[in-house]
DNA sequence: CGGGGATTTGACACATATCAAGAGCGGTGG
DNA sequence: CCACCGCTCTTGATATGTGTCAAATCCCCG
């Protein structure tokens, strides 16, 4: 795996609202994560607070100030940027131990809409605070540097995805990414449910929603996985890999 | 303007060689721009060096070890991922003030290729260095997490183009935001050479380069501006945004 | 002054968008 | 518990924007 930068992997098992029980709204003193959470420190100030979002709702919208980082702690949220002339993009999906919210850093304004796919929990913290403990725990810095780095290369892997691969390529590369992070939480990767629409999976790849169903019918031919509404099952990993790689040699062999 | 993060944006007028005879390569101590740079803290302590770089030389590569963050003090540079199979694209160029190599911090190694467009003079800090400054400056603390949350949004953005945008909208965007950043240094913002090839700009828009030609061609009968190979006069930056907003509109129009 | 890459332009191909119709599924209320 | 309604998804036919291929010209660099 990659020198992980964001530690905090739940395994979650029980459901958010079990999660809730035992672990009020108001802070994170009893969090059962804090020990592997990406931004630990702030646990032992006591700054962190724990928010419900249920499915559909907003954890912040763009153009709203920005105060507060988030780690996902259960559940899942897409990202979307939306202009004022009417332009509108997923620009990420999020799951548990991911941190939204970077985006508003720059100047104090949120750029991107979240919104939760799914009942969510979330830990907020303050950035204000979150600076104050770096100042004193270089570690801590280290990480946050490293976290916002890799965000960069996030977006720049999205633009090289929308900028160089054919459709095949974008939704095979959407699978993978997904079913990858599936794992590395302790889900079985090869069968999941999608927990957004195909709009909004076309939305992120820069495709249209019919695009994205043609292309899951044919995948499912090849026998690469099974797909019935939003589940998917059986999903063969080399199988979408060899489909990537051939689509590059093609791209390879035109060049030359 | 927008709050800049940057505030080192030097009005050059003299060329690298002419800068280069005031203040020799080994470090910042006379930088005449030291007061306005992003990293100032940085020259107070003198860990910034600076290099030269010729046209078509690579500052760093991907897979290139991390160490250096570079900021452009004059000259141009192109970035560019360059994956195993084969695939190659444009992520960004970059000008005077500008910070290159962020990309690296995640995993300590460079994911992208910085290569000089023309000859450049660039301004080298330890990345360990600024760290440790940060620590005792939160302001320079301050600005770094700033900047670096101004690249995650400047990536989204161009995802945003990537994935949303018609040739000709991606077109008049790069040069809008070419002319707006040469205007904020100090040249004027409708006439310059563009240091690219048409091949790279197409790599960086996700289009071909036949493509940006015939764009090119057909902005300059819309009266647009006139091109005459790599140079560009006459720029209507109302003219360009009201193309853009047009085709805005049509999609607009479309969704309805 | 020669040569090779860069650019332009045209003709044609193809991938994906667009438009349209129908089926499936999930939630809601009777 | 069933029936309905709306949203999501699938699939087909067609349109269109951009890619591909090719050739000529241009221009810069050596």
């Amino acid at each position: 795996m990659d020198g992980s930068i964001i530690a905090f992997v739940p395994r979650m098992q029980g459901t958010a609202s079990q999660d809730n029980v035992a672990c009020p709204p108001s802070n994170c003193t009893c969090c059962k994560l804090r020990e592997a959470c990406v931004l630990e420190e702030c646990h032992h100030e006591s700054v962190a607070t724990r928010l419900r979002v249920k499915r559909g709702e907003a954890l912040f919208r763009a153009g709203d100030r920005f105060r507060l980082l988030y780690i996902v702690h259960s559940g899942f949220f897409k990202t979307s940027s939306l202009t004022e002339d009417g332009r509108d993009q997923v620009t990420g999906f999020h799951m548990g131990g991911e941190v939204i919210g970077m985006d508003g850093i720059e100047d104090d304004h949120h750029k991107l809409t979240a919104i939760a796919l799914e009942d969510s929990n979330v830990c907020s913290i303050p950035f204000s605070a979150l600076e104050s403990t770096c100042s004193r725990e270089p570690m801590l810095q280290h990480r946050l540097f490293k976290l916002m780095s890799k965000e960069i290369v996030r977006n720049q892997e999205i633009a090289l995805l929308l900028g160089s691969m054919r459709a095949e390529e974008r939704v095979a590369a959407f699978l993978l990414d997904l079913s990858r992070r599936l794992q590395e939480r302790g889900y079985a990767g090869s069968e999941f449910h999608l927990r957004m629409t195909r709009e909004e999976i076309g939305s992120y790849l820069g495709l249209k929603l019919e695009t994205v169903s043609r292309t899951f019918s044919k995948f499912q031919e090849m026998g690469l996985f099974e797909v019935s509404n939003k589940h998917i099952s059986g999903l063969d990993r080399a199988g979408l890999e060899a489909t990537m790689e051939e689509a590059g040699l093609q791209r390879a062999a035109a060049r030359a």
